[in-house]
DNA sequence: GCTTGCCTTCGAGCGCGCTCGAATCTCTAC
DNA sequence: GTAGAGATTCGAGCGCGCTCGAAGGCAAGC
């Protein structure tokens, strides 16, 4: 199960109403499946991003990936699982520098824990502010889908274009 | 009325629900209050952006302002409406590209209506995308966070931190 | 008259997050 | 043995959206 098609899979689960059920969280907790070792080309169609971008994020300190005998990367389990993490928390906007603070912390042991709950914390309401913000816009945007032709709005009759048109 | 307050109101307004009001959408549609010319400073405070960004705007083709005996910008009604919608559109996420291209539209007359309303249609699914992602996420941080301790999930309790921790 | 402050233009610089290219290595297939 | 695919490291480059700095202009206040 790719965390793409996961992903696709849990859009298309979620409805209009934007409520994720039960089974929609579970999936994106990846509860279960172990896809096991992979190569770089294979977890990098497994996650959705470039191997020049799983390189990036190893060298930049994210995750700690061994190589085999040839000298080529092996993305086990502990490594892909993080990987997860990451490249969702990259989707919600979150940049790689707090993801380098988190992951240090995660290296520096449990007694981090709170610190880490902070931040995840602080970054549930900015993604809950980014939300709201894109709700607006959107419901600006729809308003002015429906009122086209009247480019500020249904009460303005333009006889030339107007500027924000 | 500035429109960072305005947004401020609206995003207060709104609900948890996500549900934006009649009263919202049509403050966000700014029907009414023409808040009359206004230098930089005063235009950058309105639009919660700063002269830097206006000035770079302006050469990026964006909106065209008058200048005064001095020199200086005069932000008039006309340019204060479509920075509004352009900065509103930036929020949203729309690249500075495709706004180049849509004020493009704009001045090209009244036949562009229906490409600038392809855009406009194309632009709100992708918001919603966005919006579904985010949502996506949120759920995922919310599950994260309610089940700390536990990395992966209820029915794991490490020994040591987990790599996703 | 002179300072202060905000404005102007112009081009350059920056932070972010990749993205790419070059040179080299390893494995597989023919 | 050799071609080709795909991997490695390293540093550089890029696209985006600002952001800044330098050098100077104009108007008001002491």
């Amino acid at each position: 199960m790719a965390t793409d098609d996961l992903m696709s899979r849990a859009l298309a689960a979620l409805g209009e109403d934007g409520a994720p059920s039960v089974e929609v969280i579970h999936a994106l907790a990846d509860l279960g499946a172990t896809p096991g070792p992979m190569t770089i080309a294979e977890a990098a169609v497994h996650l959705d991003v470039s191997p020049h971008t799983l390189r990036y994020y190893e060298r930049a300190g994210l995750v700690q990936v061994s190589r085999d005998s040839a000298g080529h990367r092996v993305y086990d389990d502990v490594a892909l699982r993080r990987l997860v993490f990451l490249t969702r928390m990259r989707l919600s906007g979150m940049p790689v520098r707090d993801l380098q603070h988190y992951v240090a912390l995660v290296d520096a042991g449990k007694r981090t824990e709170p610190e880490r709950l902070d931040i995840l914390l602080e970054h549930r309401d900015t993604v809950r502010r980014r939300i709201r913000e894109l709700t607006l816009s959107l419901a600006a945007t729809e308003y002015k889908i429906a009122t086209y032709g009247g480019s500020t709005g249904p009460d303005v009759e333009p006889v030339t274009d107007q500027a924000d048109g």
